[in-house]
DNA sequence: AGCACGCCGACT
DNA sequence: GTCGGCGTGCTC
């Protein structure tokens, strides 16, 4: 219908072109014409177009001067202006290059939710409220609400849009109390003037400001390692003072978890204009913060993995807290790693990126041992105990109860007879591993799964498959052999907490894990209790991670830590050391030094050593040689392909099929193999790597697989880049 | 993701 | 003969 191959950008008498993404599983664009009935539509922004037999909210993603095809209108154009940047375009493209994933679902991903549904842009800046006349005494009748909210707005004087949602005031309600005059409003033109603080930073948090904020206008990305407790976020406050200072906006991360309410405050309390986002908040909520940061007319977000997708109007610097956390990296669909975003942007922009943990990810050791990436140190703990000691427990050859060995719970009784209180970490939810015959050696496993089952004994006695939450009820007798002698071997949280309060009955226990900590509300009561307990016992997951300090803690035992170290995915003793030291820092105060007593059958390993002998940095040292000898990541490039179907057979060969059409030199192809959990749900699981020295043959690799292959519904699958496991 | 097209088996 | 099962392919 139309063919312009000569025309000039912007000729007005020549037929209008858009290139659109959709977000649909396609490769590739697709272009329209724009009839001269609808609104010119711009790049970056939304337009409704006709697709396939419905239609779709695309992105115009460019101005094509001439197609081959028979072109379709454009039904409506929603965005005047555009939504999305010209940057985060850029970034989008780079993002759907980079991890193989159709640009259509990578913009998709990028909108918060409400701006999928073709909702108008609201672009008003928020309003502040207040009572026209508070010298007199409206008459209100049955509106009680009215009555309620002018009383409030009265005694407060002036309150925000954001305030007001906080106590429940709905629009309606102000509206009819405005129609009436009681009340009126301004446009709230905040004020970004940092809140004078009494701290005072130490000298190595100063060094830290210092360094980073000597290059506030260049790219740098600049590693901050602080223990628990040493002020990282005191850094990260000062050094976005002075980004506000030049009239520049500032993007801090935070892990999923940490996201609380005391995060909030903390930067709230400093800066009176944070806006936090996240994904608990209403959508609309958060559509609209997100274009008040587009605008300029907030300076900080605050927010989890999707806040890298923020558009902002003159960013500053990109901080991320705990940039370690296996949070930051997607786990399904498009699987990006926002903390690795974080620094392609920070590049982009020309700015400052600031990763900060008490236990840097081998990859960013990595690059500070390459001098790519500079490194403050913070080690001191103002007010806080040191680091505390590590002990191994070899426990080859003793009897365990509840998980424990002998010499283990005599430890514990020490510190409970020192009036401290004791920390029992156990990566394992539920009374015990499973439940095995005696006579034969049969344990139950899911029918559905590759896994075995847990036993729990509450709320109630029960076995439950921890992959796909089946249940079970518990059998009397052996499967294979009929033998009636089944015990619970391999402890969980559940079954040491019982040894626990066996052995010390006058003693506090709390059980801290995701069946008994269900709620934000559960843990601060926990934390209560635990202030005024004295000397008790705590047993917890990797929840215990996170957030809280227990300053009364003085010894922490680990149990089952070689479950972690000799897992057969390359990532686990990375992650088990973390978890480790992380706990270890959120023990103690400064008049008592801690203890943390680590219980294996394998003292000689030599992750185990190193992290006992000298901390986190010797473990990163040691276990980034094992990486570089097994040519792993961060050595290599990484990424690795899952299928997982229904039939065995054809799964298998499905994958097959798509590895063989990789061929590269300097490409390493590993697998398929079946997956290390082989069946979940009853669909079985394969995987394959790829792996290579260079970046770029990596991504020609993947580029080789030929995405219509999937035609097979049954099968899903999907590409990794940088995976966070291998399982 | 939808949706139609088309090529096989069992039904009024 | 044809109704409908789902495997396959296309959407500007």
């Amino acid at each position: 219908m139309v063919s312009a191959a000569t025309a000039l950008e912007g000729n007005p008498l020549l037929p209008n072109l858009i290139e659109v993404a959709v977000p649909r599983p396609v490769w590739g664009t697709y272009t329209y014409s724009v009839p001269e009935n609808v609104e010119p539509p711009v790049v970056g922004g939304r337009v409704r177009v006709p697709f396939g037999y419905g239609s779709a909210i695309g992105i115009v993603v460019g101005r094509p001067r001439s197609s081959n095809h028979t072109l379709k209108d454009i039904a409506k154009t929603i965005d005047p202006e555009p939504i999305l940047p010209a940057d985060l375009l850029s970034l989008a493209r780079w993002v759907s290059d980079y991890y193989h994933h159709p640009l259509g679902d990578v913009l998709k991903t990028m909108l918060p939710p409400a701006a999928r549904t073709g909702r108008p842009v609201r672009n008003e800046p928020e309003r502040s409220w207040t009572v026209t006349d508070p010298a007199t005494e409206p008459e209100f009748k049955n509106a009680h609400r009215q009555e309620e909210v002018w009383t409030l707005l009265r005694r407060r004087g002036w309150m925000k849009d954001s305030k007001l949602k906080d106590w429940k005031v709905d629009r309606s309600v102000l509206k009819r109390l405005h129609e009436k005059g009681l009340v009126r409003w301004e446009h709230v033109l905040p004020n970004f003037e940092p809140q004078p603080s009494s701290i005072v930073p130490t000298a190595e948090q100063q060094a830290a400001i210092d360094k980073i904020s000597a290059g506030l206008d260049q790219f740098q990305v600049h590693a901050l390692e602080g223990v628990t407790g040493s002020g990282k976020t005191e850094v990260y406050i000062r050094v976005i003072e002075k980004v506000l200072a030049q009239g520049k906006q500032a993007l801090v991360l935070v892990p999923e978890i940490a996201l609380t309410p005391q995060t909030r405050e903390y930067f709230s309390d400093r800066f009176s204009h944070a806006a936090v986002l996240h994904s608990m908040k209403a959508t609309v909520d958060r559509f609209e913060i997100w274009n008040r940061i587009a605008t300029g007319e907030n300076k900080i977000v605050i927010g989890t993995r999707s806040a890298i997708f923020t558009p902002f109007d003159d960013l500053g610097i990109i901080v991320v807290d705990e940039e370690h956390d296996a949070s930051y990296k997607q786990g399904e669909g498009l699987r990006y790693s926002a903390r690795d975003l974080a620094v392609y942007r920070a590049r982009e922009l020309g700015i400052p990126c600031v990763l900060g943990s008490a236990t840097l990810s081998l990859e960013t050791l990595h690059n500070v041992a390459r001098e790519r990436y500079d490194i403050s140190k913070l080690s001191h703990r103002p007010g806080m105990a040191e680091m505390p000691t590590f002990r191994i427990l070899d426990i080859r050859g003793h009897s365990l109860s509840g998980g424990m060995s002998e010499v283990l719970i005599g430890t514990i009784r020490k510190h409970l007879d020192a009036r401290g209180q004791v920390l029992v970490l156990i990566n394992r939810r539920g009374y015990s591993k499973s439940l095995l015959c005696t006579d034969c050696g049969w344990v139950k496993t899911c029918e559905d799964c590759d896994a075995t089952l847990t036993y729990h004994e509450q709320p109630f006695m029960r076995l439950i498959c921890h992959q796909c939450l089946r249940q079970y009820p518990v059998p009397d007798h052996c499967g294979d052999c009929e033998s009636e002698e089944l015990i619970p071997i391999g402890a969980g949280t559940q079954r040491t907490e019982e040894t626990l309060s066996e052995r010390f009955p006058d003693v506090p226990i709390h059980r801290v894990d995701r069946d008994v900590v269900t709620t934000q509300n559960k843990m601060e009561a926990l934390m209560a209790r635990l202030a005024e307990d004295g000397p008790s016992i705590l047993v917890g997951t990797q929840m215990l991670a996170k957030g809280h300090h227990f300053p009364e803690v003085t010894l922490v035992a680990v149990l089952g830590a070689d479950t972690g170290f000799l897992s057969a995915d390359f990532r686990a003793p990375e992650r088990t050391a973390q978890l480790i030291v992380q706990v270890a820092g959120r023990a103690g105060r400064a008049e008592r030094r801690g203890e943390v007593w680590i219980q294996t059958y394998d003292p000689d390993n030599a992750d185990l050593q190193s992290l006992v002998d000298d901390g986190y940095s010797g473990f990163a040292e040691t276990e980034l040689r094992l990486r570089k000898n097994a040519e792993f990541p961060p050595y290599k490039h990484l990424a690795v392909l899952r299928a997982d179907g229904p039939d065995l057979v054809e799964t298998e060969a499905f994958l097959k099929q798509m590895v063989d059409t990789v061929n590269l030199s300097g490409v390493e192809k590993l697998g398929p193999v079946q997956a290390p959990m082989s069946r979940i749900s009853s669909r079985w699981r394969f995987q394959a790597m790829l792996l290579s020295d260079s970046r770029p043959r990596l991504h020609v690799a993947l580029s080789q697989i030929d995405h219509s292959s999937a035609a097979r519904r049954k099968i899903r699958w999907s590409i990794d880049v940088d995976p966070m496991d291998t399982s």
